[in-house]
DNA sequence: CTGAAAGCGCTTACAG
DNA sequence: CTGAAAGCGCTTACAG
């Protein structure tokens, strides 16, 4: 059997109140007790048995990761590293540990959570991604558990804690940029439109039009669902119409080179033929062919804040919610050119 | 409170007792009995505390996966998510949690590891790296806590399980590949050398030039450690030699096009001056240009198999030791040329 | 400043 | 087939 605090209290000659006040630091021990028993401690390779602490404290020093499931968006994408990253690093510094959720799909993913929440298991969640009508999130608002959301909750922001970026702007920033270079047939392939972040770059798309009297057709709008061949099909219809495309504004870089791919299977080349602006800014995006102009969203800051502004509504539940807005910036490389 | 055994009890007319094993299913409990307090149970809202029921059974049914640490290799590369989703995937099938290491260096992971272990919050353990004189590793072969490797441990294989691919036969396969393709100067730019992946690439290399009767070049060989800025000066210097190479093998994709980059800086072009072959075959590299040449080593396969040794390992300890070998393949793409 | 006691929510021999 | 009791390893009022 692993050593226990009732081991430690024997040979350190104290009560096992004691050891326990020794671990807890409590200021009412002498230092020389304490010394005491921290000696028998590592003498004895003492480690607390996690499972009794924190059934007698209700608290459980762990935060729930929920992606949105893993067979498919989370997992096929840098994204999902380099947000952990972030919020690994404030678990670590503030001694969380991370228990991830491994449901294929939103169904499993909905009743793990009801199951981690239930059973204690995680003292807050953070929900890595925000969807309309979504069952998780709509469990989550109604229990009491703190957690917060990378991305824009869908309607009453204000009752929940949010991390997200400003993705109408950064798409009217990246459609501007392309109006600027002279486009006016300017494609967008997004994403699911149940998610929110696609909703709102969709309206910036729109908004910029607009801004440059340019009328919206529908035609140039593609929704790409989750299945990765769409974007073929799609690059294909796009340009064969009548007046395709001179611009393609993507929802990720993955997609863009892909889309580049089908795109030279057309002898249609990039930035001479087609200009293209993407979103997330993927590490290996500047070293490729084309660099990839793309929108940097600070992947990392998500997760950080994300966990940040978690831990401190685990600390203190009556903090009112708060919303970040991480910076992103609109990287101008070589996958666009000036129409003459 | 939440809703505990007891309340379920009380309203069933049954002992909390009754309730415990009607969650176990107990066969000695009427199925009429089972019925009645699965309905309270509904009705209530009952869910099983973790902690308690952790604690009494000293089973946590969490697995502990460690990363290398946070702040490099594991996180850039697309190989963690894989690994997660095939790990995630048996965890998943089996009602196992996952639990992640979040240590930003090798000693914080190590502390972490420790606790982890000791403080019984993981049944088990997947190592997602193997490294010579590891600490960790060490850590685990002394304890009782089953755990299984992904990579070929240092020594004494037989009394680790572990998964792995034949990386010696893989990269003697890639270079043999080049060799027929007229190629005799190759470069070989590969991971740190503590890593026995690496160590087994280097292995295989060295005797494919043997069998070709080629002799070693030190110089041609490049120990990439983990900083992302060495491939540029190493590309450089080697392209700089006397006798620069014609073909080089890099140990990871993302690798390989930061290289294709630099050579590009040298008016030096893919596959026309310089073959290359990689390793890890990431999803993009089909799409990119030059669509790489690289060796896919399904690590999906790696995390599935590597979780499913283990929980067998948990479920019955007395098990011998396994090794899996995941195969491997070799996808010729477009970044290779026949030399005259 | 330290200890004895109760209790967190479960499970599981032991009785009956 | 079901219940009363003990106990998993801690923490924390309550005493002293």
């Amino acid at each position: 059997m692993a050593v226990t605090i009732k081991d430690v209290a024997k040979k350190a000659n104290v009560s096992p109140s004691t050891v326990s006040r020794v671990i807890a630091n409590n200021s009412r021990i002498t230092e020389e007790t304490k010394q005491r028993v921290r000696d028998v401690m590592e003498e004895l390779g003492y480690y607390p048995n996690f499972q009794a602490r924190n059934l007698v404290s209700n608290k459980t020093n762990t935060i729930g990761v929920v992606m949105a499931n893993s067979a498919t968006l989370s997992f096929q994408n840098p994204f999902f590293p380099e947000v952990l990253r972030g919020i690994s690093s404030v678990a670590h510094d503030n001694q969380y540990g991370l228990y991830l959720t491994t449901g294929a799909n939103e169904e499993e993913v909905y009743n793990e959570v009801v199951s981690m929440v239930q059973g204690r298991r995680v003292d807050g969640i953070i929900l890595l991604y925000s969807r309309q009508n979504d069952a998780t999130m709509n469990y989550l608002a109604n229990s009491s558990i703190p957690f917060t959301i990378v991305g824009r909750p869908f309607e009453n922001p204000d009752q929940f804690t949010y991390v997200d970026n400003n993705n109408v702007d950064n798409a009217k920033e990246a459609v501007h940029y392309l109006i600027e270079l002279g486009h006016e047939r300017i494609a967008f392939v997004g994403g699911g439109l149940d998610y929110i972040v696609s909703q709102d770059r969709l309206k910036g798309y729109q908004q910029a039009l607009a801004d440059a009297g340019i009328p919206f057709n529908e035609q140039y709008f593609i929704n790409e669902e989750e299945t990765a061949s769409l974007s073929r099909d799609a690059t294909l219809n796009l340009m064969n119409m009548d007046q395709p495309p001179t611009a393609i504004v993507t929802h990720d870089d993955l997609v863009a080179y892909e889309v580049i791919r089908y795109l030279e299977e057309l002898a249609i080349s990039v930035p001479y033929d087609l200009s293209i602006v993407s979103f997330n800014n993927h590490k290996i995006s500047e070293h490729l062919r084309p660099p990839l102009t793309s929108v940097d969203i600070s992947i990392y800051d998500l997760g950080y804040e994300a966990n940040r502004l978690l831990i401190n509504k685990i600390n203190d539940p009556d903090t009112e919610e708060q919303h970040v807005i991480v910076p992103s910036t609109l990287i101008k490389r070589g996958s666009c050119r000036q129409l003459p």
